[in-house]
DNA sequence: AACCTGACTTCGG
DNA sequence: TCCGAAGCCAGGT
């Protein structure tokens, strides 16, 4: 059985487990998930069926501390759900990854080089 | 089966 | 530091 399944079911979990008034990058959850480099696999879980399983999809930003998503398509209101958890914004829009950012406790991760 | 697409990431100029 | 190009993964057509 190929693990595009199990992908899919673990970085959902991930995602749940975001907790409130954290963040955590989409190649964090792939690297979580078991695949390194599939950052763009979550981002489409989040598009595709962040409500069928409830995702926080505004707790997931990109590599550099900022929203993905473009202004009028989604950016405003998750910049939105963010500041309501608490997280403060820069001028630029990008946020604090070194105090945002989930650190996972060693459960899920098999990170190495952590 | 082949090609396109995307809420990404990383590297080189 | 900023911008463009290439690499990557999986779903949709």
């Amino acid at each position: 059985m190929r693990d595009t399944e199990s992908f899919y079911h673990r970085a959902v979990r991930i995602i749940k487990s975001i907790p409130k008034g954290k963040v955590a990058t989409y190649g964090l959850i792939a690297h979580l998930a078991g695949s390194p480099r599939a950052a763009r696999q979550v981002a489409y879980i989040l598009s595709s069926s962040w409500k069928k399983h409830s995702l926080p999809w505004h707790r997931v930003v990109n590599s550099r501390g900022c929203i993905s998503l473009k202004p009028g398509r989604g950016y405003e209101e998750q910049r939105e759900l963010l500041e309501k958890e608490g997280v403060l914004f820069r001028d630029d829009g990008s946020l604090d990854l070194t105090d945002y950012q989930w650190k996972p406790e060693k459960d899920l991760a098999d990170m190495e080089d952590f």
